[in-house]
DNA sequence: TTTTGAGTTGTTCGA
DNA sequence: GTCGAACAACTCAAA
């Protein structure tokens, strides 16, 4: 790359190259708060963020002939729909003679770096975990450029964009809850990194207290930090000694499961869509339009799953042990099928993200790469109880629960009449009475998987 | 090529 | 109350 010229800072929306698919609500709402933080961040240097909608292929075509542009450089993209779109960008450009250069700013590796000894994709994480951590180093992070002023050209507004809820506006939770942007990554890993990574490996799987876990992953996916320089700063904190080791390690190991995500999307395409593991097509899932609703709304009259899924509905994010428990709720307890539950969470979550979102449910499903067994149910009440024990998670989310004793705070089905009604409660009224038995919702889901076997042998 | 050990996150049951 | 075994078998990865 040629030093000292003038760069066009390019943000392309595009909506329309086929394949793609679409943003749910929350996720359109960060985009839109992290694009008009980074617009503001790039003003401040004295450049402009170019902001497009359209086709990436017009849009550049557009751009190069405004500017007379001679090389073009950006991050690599996974998803099958975005590697085709960004290889026919790439032969387009060569073809005009441009310089193209394409970067790995998302990940650690890429996804083909990393093989078993006879070079075909890691399908189990220990291993990938255990390969990945002896070889890979992290690059040193550069400084921000000080000055970027470039060209001065036509430019969108963010808000010509649409990425914002309007009529009605249900992102007042998302807005008290996150600071989307570059500064609001940092302080979140720099909070995590002064006490909270000490304590990681027990404090993770506990939604009730504030600081457990980082909650980067929006600013992950977003681009706002980058792995390189997350692993960066805790293996700096490792060597220094100012981090107990086994907690640090951890938390890189959490980061690397983001990254095993990614290999098993680039290798599989259609993971958001198609059983990793066909078997499970022959699944027979139900389909009960009532109790995905009252899961959604966090209405299925378990405590710990209905908490969950509130805290998502407002602040678009859940806790990753309650993510697990309201999969396996889903999956296992009401027999819906894993996409049902992916595309609920595409749409909600601010962190939705192609790789890790798609590997996940399937991984609680029982379909997906390294899985849980399909016979390990989680059960909803024990869960609670463990990672809950004195139910600040459920009353700060269920706040018609709140004064319940924590004994029957998970099982308000189990109080007495009088217990319920001195804590103002009326069950199947003011909270519902459980939609399924756990115990019978069980041993339907581990008849559903030997029915599955049975048709396997069969085949 | 064959063999061997191992595999994120759990629950239940019975001693 | 605590603890270990059973829950299935299969596929992966490396020796």
């Amino acid at each position: 790359m040629k030093t000292g010229r003038p760069l066009v800072l390019l943000y392309i929306h595009d909506e329309v190259s086929p394949g793609l698919r679409a943003r749910g609500g929350a996720s359109r709402w960060w985009l839109g708060k992290s694009l008009a933080e980074h617009a503001r961040q790039i003003e401040k240097t004295g450049g402009q963020l170019t902001i497009r909608a359209g086709g990436a292929e017009e849009v550049l075509i557009d751009i190069i002939a405004e500017t007379g542009a001679t090389s073009v450089f950006w991050n690599r993209r996974y998803g099958s729909a975005e590697r085709a779109i960004d290889t026919d960008l790439k032969a387009m450009l060569r073809k005009g003679e441009m310089d193209v250069s394409t970067f790995n700013g998302r990940l650690l590796t890429e996804p083909w770096d990393i093989t078993t000894g006879a070079s075909t994709p890691y399908k189990v994480f220990t291993p990938y975990w255990k390969a990945l951590k002896s070889t890979y180093r992290a690059p040193p992070v550069l400084a921000a450029p000080k000055a970027l002023g470039g060209p001065v050209i036509e430019s969108q507004t963010v808000e010509s964009l649409g990425l914002q809820p309007t009529d009605p506006d249900w992102s007042g939770g998302l807005e008290a809850t996150w600071h989307p942007g570059e500064a609001g990554a940092i302080e979140r890993l720099w909070e995590f990194l002064e006490g909270p990574i000490n304590t990681y490996a027990q404090d993770r799987n506990r939604p009730d207290l504030e600081r457990g876990t980082t909650r980067l992953s929006p600013h992950l996916h977003f681009g706002e930090i980058s792995p390189a320089q997350v692993w960066r700063a805790v293996q700096h904190g490792i060597s220094a000694g100012k981090f107990d080791e086994s907690n640090a390690m951890t938390f890189l190991s959490e980061l690397v499961w983001r990254e095993f995500s990614y290999v098993l999307l680039y290798y599989n395409p259609d993971l958001a869509t198609e059983n990793y593991n066909s078997d499970f097509d022959l699944l027979p899932w139900r389909a009960d339009c009532d109790a995905v609703k009252s899961w959604r709304a966090g209405q299925t009259g378990y405590p710990i799953v209905d908490a969950g899924m509130r805290q998502l509905w407002h602040t678009g994010y859940m806790h990753n042990r309650v993510r697990m428990i309201v999969a396996s709720f889903l999956t296992k307890h009401l027999l819906q099928h894993w996409q049902v539950g992916e595309d609920w969470f595409w749409d909600t979550l601010v962190d939705a993200d192609p790789a890790a979102n798609a590997a996940s449910w399937q991984w609680t499903a029982g379909s997906g790469a390294d899985a849980a067994p399909y016979f390990r149910v989680f059960n909803p009440i024990t869960q609670g109880q463990k990672f809950d024990p004195h139910g600040t998670y459920v009353r700060r989310w269920c706040p018609e629960l709140s004064f319940l004793p924590d004994k029957v705070l998970h099982t308000p089905w189990e109080a007495d009449s009088a217990t319920l009604k001195e804590a103002g409660i009326t069950l199947g009224t003011t909270y519902p009475k459980p939609i399924v038995d756990h115990a019978t919702a069980r041993q339907r889901a581990l008849d559903a998987y030997d029915t599955l076997k049975e048709k396997r042998n069969a085949a």
